[in-house]
RNA sequence: GCCGGUGUGGUGAAAUUGGUAGACACGAUGGACUCAAAAUCCAUUGCCCUUAAAAGCGUGUCGGUUCGAGUCCGACCACCGGUACCA
């Protein structure tokens, strides 16, 4: 980076200002104030050894412009800031280095204090929390036994997802894809013993909540999708010779005359209840052998080859057309999703296709359109129905409905909704996390521990090292283990694995209002005056897990009369990843990785701030320049140098004024609508304005200092100062815009030809339309481009333009 | 495959309801200041032709609607993110 002569000292300023702020208690809020409140809320974070990332200064910097702007509206602003401090890092460092993650969770939290600190972010310092703190995590076990207690939680022996390397087990989200979200490796299935927390029983809550969450498309559509509801029918096909009938879903009730053929998951239930009957059992078995060791990635990856196996001897019954035909079993078909059957309509089903295409099955047409020959029909929309008694000429629609109809009335089947999401597999075998708060007990069974009795604290130990047995470190410390049974008193034992990460972020948002609350979450009181969050930022990669967690915690406690909302978030945003200067995700390995506070220390924390908030739009992902970096000093440089440029002389002109107003305005509106970019855009203008005289008044300075205060509050706070005010900037009034000074004396009007541009002039504002249309066809430029043509319309937009359509 | 997003100068990017494409910034070039450099200030800067003026061409591609399209519609291409035998 090459020198550059600072005209201000960054580092002296910004010292001063922080101290100031910070010592004081200046963004501290103040509960039940008088004034109306708005709670602005970032993802807090995992305080990790390396310190903040640049990603976080982006995260943080939107809410931290928008709440000193609030601030400086009248608003009390709660903008809080805490730490989600469990989880594997801060274990496996402490591992590696030989020291308590108590100690190194300690050290990481001061420093990242002292990091946000640096950046002039105005958090409340005083609300902080820290989700290991015994006292915080004493109430994720509070709610865990809420849970407990209205059934949301069981335990289950089930396939689970685990990561051989972390010895771990992982949810559906933290295993996408097939691999650990941590160490990347193939996450195998396992049948273990499972704590679930019945998200499930949400499912349709979590959906419709979504309409009260304000938020971009993306973001509603990743959620919408992970809910995954969708509608279609359960279907009972008997079984030749038996009573028991087999259970499909479907979404497409309508195509039932062209199912030809059933498959069921390697794993369903039937193949061990008719062995007897099925004449191939020996290579079922191999079959089902062979997909419990594939992986969940192998299952997708051999997606495109299916496979499978015809089970002889069992025959299924189309209720429809009363044909019998075969059952096969195949991987395509999960047994965690539906009722680990389907009823297979290759005609008009992809993956059906496929499998009748490579074992010869019968291909029957019930939906006119495609050319089932060449590939199948999905189409819902458009075809017909055929080759279907009851239903044909009917629209896909229509079908639907009358099959269902028709099922339901001669008790063959029933509507029916279906999730994709699944119960949150919610213990983990590590020793940082917080203790499940159960205990077991030889003779009264599975006893969750009383509630005050809580918080069960994590014992602090030498060894926190993972057991060769997959067991959480825990299971080695007798002393925590071993108790006595909180109902008989007898001897018992404590469940020693934890919660996941994602336990203690999702109810953090309620923590801020009332921290210190030792009899509650949060008092009512408190919760009444703050309400929901305003205003929630974050990473775009929390939309999915996070963000629906702790919407569903949220709207459990609202349901037992803990919260007053059901909704915790008005709304939501995700800002845009700052990438490397060579547009590649930032790592340490690319060597691409931009230290912020290494900027802060150079250039200072407001050039960072503006800088991170001019770049780009706020929700794109962007790369990083240093150049651009100082381009956003050299833009506070110049607002330094105005300063002695200040005069009580009167330079007043209605010309500049109405740019002052015009700024406001824009400024205001583009930060309320994230649009960081461009509102320091237009406080570049204006500052080009002011450079262009020789002088300016001190109110004319005062709303520059104003209006970029949010964005660069140091130095402007110095400026403010430098003008004589004895009150600090950061509760000064927000500067209003008059309406009636944004008009115009004069608009320049367009003159164009055909739709092309080919002259201007500037007449007074509200000029006469028909004189316009005059004073267009007068212009030289215009009838250079009007000669040997015929006019045959022109078309006036008041104040803007006017067009001449010519032949 | 499906869902969401993006595609505009040398670069990061702007552009209300369709109404001057390229605001603002970076870089570059020329000049001023300086012994010189840095910093600062001034000027130019979409492409093409040109001494200049004036044309012409320009928002991923092809078509459409319109007096007028970066913006709306249709078909496609490329890239990024998410997701994936979900029946």
């Amino acid at each position: 980076m090459s020198e550059f002569i600072p005209s201000f000292d960054e580092l002296k300023i910004e010292k001063k200002w922080q101290d100031r702020w910070y010592n004081n208690k200046y963004f501290v809020a103040n509960d039940y104030s008088e004034k109306e409140k708005y709670y602005s809320l970032v993802e807090f974070p995992y305080p990790s050894g390396s310190g903040m990332h640049i990603g976080h200064i982006r995260a943080y910097l939107s809410l931290d412009v928008l709440s000193r702007k609030r601030r400086m509206e009248g608003k009390n602003v709660l903008f809080p800031i805490g730490f989600d401090a469990f989880g594997l890092p801060t274990e496996n460092y402490a591992i590696k280095n030989q020291i308590h993650p108590r100690i190194v969770t300690d050290n990481n939290i001061k420093v990242f204090k002292e990091q946000l600190k640096a950046a002039g972010l105005s958090f409340d310092f005083s609300r902080v929390i820290d989700t290991t703190d015994p006292e915080y995590y004493r109430w994720t076990q509070w709610i865990f036994l809420k849970m407990y207690e209205h059934g949301l939680v069981y335990k289950d022996i089930a396939y689970v997802n685990f990561c051989p390397d972390c010895k771990v087990v992982l949810s559906n989200e933290e295993s996408q894809g097939g691999k650990c979200d941590r160490c990347d490796s193939d996450v195998i299935q396992l049948e273990r013993d499972v704590w679930f927390l019945k998200i499930t029983e949400y499912a349709e809550k979590l959906l419709e909540g979504l309409d009260e969450l304000e938020s971009n498309s993306r973001i509603r559509a990743e959620q919408e999708k992970w809910i995954g509801k969708s509608s279609g029918a359960y279907i009972n096909f008997k079984i030749s010779g038996s009573e028991k009938l087999l259970k499909v879903f479907t979404t497409r009730p309508d195509t039932i005359y062209g199912a030809t053929f059933m498959v069921i998951a390697p794993e369903h239930p039937y193949l061990d209840m008719f062995k007897d009957q099925i004449q191939n059992f020996n290579e079922i078995q191999d079959y089902q052998q062979k997909a419990l060791l594939k992986s969940e990635f192998e299952r997708i990856e051999l997606a495109k080859d299916k496979t499978g196996v015809e089970i002889k001897g069992l025959k299924a019954i189309n209720p429809l057309t009363n044909e019998e035909i075969p059952i096969f079993i195949s991987d395509y078909v999960m047994i965690t999703y539906g009722t680990g059957a389907i009823m297979a309509v290759p005609a008009h089903d992809t993956r059906d296709y496929e499998f009748a295409k490579k074992y010869n099955l019968k291909i029957i047409e019930v939906i006119k359109g495609g050319d089932i020959t060449k590939e199948a029909f999905t189409d819902t929309e458009t075809g017909l129905l055929v080759n279907s008694p009851l239903i044909d000429g009917l629209t896909v629609e229509a079908a639907k409905q009358k099959i269902i109809e028709f099922l339901e009335k001669n008790q063959l089947g029933e509507l029916a909704e279906q999730y994709r999401m699944k119960d949150w597999a919610f213990n983990r075998q590590r020793y940082w996390g917080e203790p499940i708060p159960i205990i077991y007990c030889d003779k009264c069974g599975v006893v969750p521990v009383p509630y005050e009795d809580l918080p069960v604290t994590l014992p602090m130990v030498e060894k926190f090292i993972p057991t060769d047995t997959g067991e959480s470190p825990l299971a080695n410390i007798e002393e925590f283990v071993n108790c006595t049974c909180p109902k008989c008193g007898g001897k018992a034992k404590r469940e020693t694995d934890t919660m996941p990460q994602w336990a203690g972020s999702s109810w953090y948002f309620l923590r801020y209002i009332d921290p210190l609350n030792h009899e509650k979450i949060a008092s009512k009181e408190k919760l009444a005056y703050w309400g929901q969050v305003d205003w929630y930022n974050g990473g775009m990669e929390h939309v999915t897990r996070h963000l629906i967690y702790s919407r569903f915690w949220n709207h459990f406690l609202y349901d037992i009369g803990e919260v007053l909302y059901k909704e915790p978030y008005k709304k939501r945003t995700a800002q845009g990843i700052i990438l490397g200067s060579d547009n590649e995700k930032m790592s340490k390995s690319k060597g691409n990785v931009v230290n912020p506070m290494e900027i802060i220390d150079e250039f200072g924390a407001d050039t960072l701030r503006t800088y991170v908030l001019f770049m780009s739009d706020y929700e794109m992902s962007t790369p990083w320049s240093d150049l651009g970096l100082k381009g956003a000093r050299r833009f506070l440089d110049k607002i330094w140098r105005l300063f002695p440029n200040v005069k009580e002389a009167e330079t007043y002109t209605p010309d500049l004024e109405r740019i002052i107003h015009e700024t406001i305005k824009g400024v205001g509106e583009d930060i309320e609508n994230m649009k960081y970019n461009t509102a320091i855009a237009k406080l570049m203008t204006l500052l080009n304005e002011y450079n262009k005289k020789d002088a300016i008044t001190k109110a004319d300075y005062e709303v520059l200092l104003t209006l970029l205060n949010p964005i660069a509050p140091h130095v402007t706070e110095e400026l403010w100062e430098m003008l004589g005010h004895e009150t600090l900037l950061v509760y000064e009034t927000y500067p209003e815009y008059d309406e009636a000074k944004l008009v115009k004396d004069e608009v320049e009007i367009v003159l164009s030809v055909n739709g092309k541009v080919r002259d201007k002039i500037i007449v007074e504002n509200n000029f006469d339309q028909e004189k316009l249309k005059s004073l267009a066809l007068e212009s030289e430029k215009v009838q250079n481009h009007l000669e040997g043509k015929k006019v045959i319309k022109i078309i006036v937009v008041p104040n803007k333009l006017v067009n001449i359509v010519a032949k």
